[in-house]
DNA sequence: CAGCGTTGTCAACGGCGGTGACAGCGGATT
DNA sequence: AATCCGCTGTCACCGCCGTTGACAACGCTG
């Protein structure tokens, strides 16, 4: 039984998924049907279910490929907070450039190895940083799930219609000029505020790491403030 | 030209969004679609056009309703981080009650009053907190969007069928188990890693907070660290 | 060569968002 | 009072979706 892969064999499942992502890199929103599945191979949309056994095995597994593709040649550094910004800044790519897989794999555990390959880095550098195991607990998932959350959210804007995400984009400024008087600090900030397509997901990590670091070390001279630190 | 309203029309915008919350509410994945709306209302599915467009048209009313009952009762505080801390837990709070509707409305502009009325609110105590209109506007998009990522993944998980959920909150630990010596630091924290299903939202916003008040005002002692403050 | 499991094909199902023709009803016009 | 008109709900229908079950072709095993 040397279990020869028969040669004739069409599909398989790395390319299936491969191909899902080229679908998916291209397309709009809702690229990702069966049916166009089979159209790019050149093979019966029904074919696919010899190799998943429904919508929710695939997208796991596009999942499993994104968390992969995120820690392909990740080196961790001396420094823990670099190495949490990285892992994080990772993730969030590689889910945030596949819009519809990040948007239905984002909320699911894949319990593969991948994911808990993550898991295990951002831990550890939580441990160097000086956190408790409970603490460190916490802020990877605090920080995992910041990362899904927000390639999600970014995903999904990435997947609107062009016309409505540009509506969107420069919603405030519209207003602000309609009633200067009822929104005082919005005329006032206005022509600062960020189009939502550019995800302030950098400023806010960088936010974060902030204030791990203040956790992680409480300043000697400082005083504590109990109502801000967690 | 009194303008008398009709007494015999049986639907209407308002009607319409209030069944859609209450069927969004009570049901899992799916749940607001035009026929479901429509046996609801005990009309037909098509009816529901007269009054909105189009579903797209639908979900925006959904999350201005989201807004308006977000702010509801809202009194600012004395406190500038008290104040972006209640602004965003209640639409946090306001989106997570209606996964369905919250995953398609947090990635939109509503370009809205109620909308625009939470901005105003953020950016009022961002300003009061000593940051200039720019900074101000950054970290009012950094909260906002925060505020609505996390409440669509929130959301999205609260919407899988309870058997997946269950799964995935406890994958961790079955995995720990598995594999001790390759994962070390997860079973080392394994025990402590809270449930997916917990979001750590509120975590996550003390740091933010925390990290907000060291760059609000640098403390005068301290070593300003230049690769963490953003 | 016979048999069998694997893989792709095909037709079909019910549900989805959405459209266009049509009917009834109330208010305004004459 | 008769007529018209616009608004609202109904109905039949479209094309797409995920998914199923019967079936055919292929290659491996005995």
């Amino acid at each position: 039984m040397p279990a020869r892969r028969t040669p004739t064999v069409a599909l398989s499942r790395e390319r299936i998924v491969t191909a899902c992502l080229e679908l998916v890199e291209g397309g709009g929103p809702g690229a990702l049907t069966f049916r166009a599945i089979g159209r790019r191979l050149g093979v019966d949309a029904t074919a696919v279910y010899r190799h998943f056994r429904d919508k929710d095995d695939l997208v796991l597994a596009l999942a499993d490929r994104l968390y992969e593709e995120a820690l392909a040649g990740f080196a961790p550094s001396d420094d823990w907070a670099e190495t949490l910004r990285d892992v994080v800044l990772r993730i969030h790519r590689a889910f945030a450039g596949h819009p519809q897989a990040a948007l239905l794999a984002a909320t699911r555990s894949t319990r593969r190895e991948a994911e808990f390959r993550a898991i295990e880095i951002l831990l550890d550098a939580l441990r160097r940083a000086g956190f408790g195991p409970e603490e460190a607990a916490r802020y990877e998932r605090v920080l995992g799930d910041y990362a899904l959350a927000w390639a999600a959210f970014t995903a999904s804007f990435a997947m609107l219609p062009k016309e409505v995400r540009e509506a969107d984009a420069s919603a405030p400024l519209v207003y602000a000029a309609q009633s200067l008087e009822r929104y005082p600090r919005l005329a006032e900030c206005a022509r600062h505020l960020p189009p939502v397509a550019e995800s302030q997901f950098e400023t806010a990590l960088e936010i974060l790491l902030t204030g791990l670091r203040v956790s992680s070390r409480p300043p000697a001279g400082a005083v504590p403030d109990a109502s801000l630190t967690a």
